[in-house]
DNA sequence: AAATGTGAAGAGGTTCACAGCG
DNA sequence: CGCTGTGAACCTCTTCACATTT
């Protein structure tokens, strides 16, 4: 599968499942289409559709069950993720909401943290550690995914000490380049650069007005 | 300049204020990429500050100064913004420090809340409002960039008061997809679907494995 | 008739190879 | 000689047009 279509794939099964809910139990590429805002193609969506396998049925249109579950299958979402975050601030706490809320199979499994305060409070069963042990904790939990919600200087030291516990995808909210040797999946999540993507077409959107005046 | 190529002058930007501090005044097209972990190629570096404008010399590389005052002026963080933070619990509450700490040139304007333990109390002098008047509230605040750190079901409702109010550029959290007819740029983070594609690699990374085998 | 599935054309961005300059 | 700047080749993904199936 190719690669910008993940992220479309995750946009499907999370609009099918909200058809489902509506009552639906079939839909077109165009009802999907617009379900989306239209900012993906009908044509695209079956391209993709069309390379998971034999979904769809002509001059009908998909049967939604199946589909959200071989969508979940190619996801990787119908298996059980033990999730380690590190940074238990506002951030790391919205996360650990957000993550286990959405998809059930996403486990926390360890907290951590430096604040002395934190230290030793739980949440949802888990108790928040020191970093001391972090990798032997991470590993003796089985974390498969690390979330990293810690001070960009702080960083690459958390990434380095999950990667060595066996985690192999990190979740990065720092603005800091991870540089990691073993083969671990980073995804990058820069909210200061997101905003200035924003303000970077706002600029723009201002110019060009200015431009045509 | 073309699209995909804006989260990358936002990278070269943090690395190259990270060169500054470390003490570099001028770096070559390679030190950056070495410093975004090859990432980017050299190649392309030189692309993109070329399209900046005559930034670099020949046999010598790019001084790092003007380099960021130019970046930060395409990127449009050269003025002042002034942001709307709507859901003030931990993840609104996360972003309110997180963007405010990294770039100056954002300010927080206003805060909305339901949850009535929230409403009236204050963060950094700016008192936590209800959604009521959120329109004229945004309006007046001056408000050009919202944040929507609210439930998926409250997001579209969010996003069209907020356009409402004057915002032209949205940066939404919640895992919705938002129909707005006037021009507002909007910027979806969808936390659950970035853990997914960590999800669907590590799958596919356990697949290929097995197939080798 | 209606909607999927798909080879071919097209668009957009990246990489290459090297010219140009300090 | 080192490093930037850039036209051309390349490649990847998207869109088009239409054959195909129910």
């Amino acid at each position: 599968m190719i690669d910008p279509a993940i992220p479309r794939l995750y946009a499907y099964h999370r609009a099918l499942r909200e058809a489902k809910v509506s009552g639906k139990s079939t839909i077109t590429s165009h009802g999907l289409a617009a379900m989306l805002g239209h900012s993906i193609s009908s044509t695209q969506i079956r391209k993709d559709l069309s390379a998971l396998g034999t979904l769809g049925r002509r001059g009908f249109g998909y049967a939604i069950d199946p589909l959200v579950e071989q969508l979940a299958f190619v996801l990787g979402l119908e298996q059980d993720w033990r999730v380690a975050i590190v940074g238990f601030g506002y951030l790391g706490h919205a996360l650990a909401t957000f993550i286990t809320s959405r998809e059930s199979r996403f486990k926390i499994a360890s907290i951590f943290d430096v604040a002395p305060e934190l230290i030793g409070t739980a949440w949802q069963g888990i108790v928040v550690a020191d970093t001391s042990n972090m990798e032997t904790i991470v590993q003796d939990a089985g974390c498969n995914i690390g979330v990293i919600a810690v001070p960009a200087p702080a960083a690459q030291a958390t990434a380095s000490r999950l990667a060595s516990g066996g985690v192999r995808a990190i979740l990065n909210f720092a603005p800091a380049t991870l540089h990691l040797r073993a083969p671990v999946i980073v995804r990058n999540i820069d909210l200061a650069g997101e905003m200035s993507i924003l303000t970077h077409w706002l600029t723009a959107a201002d110019a060009s007005r200015e431009a045509e005046a």
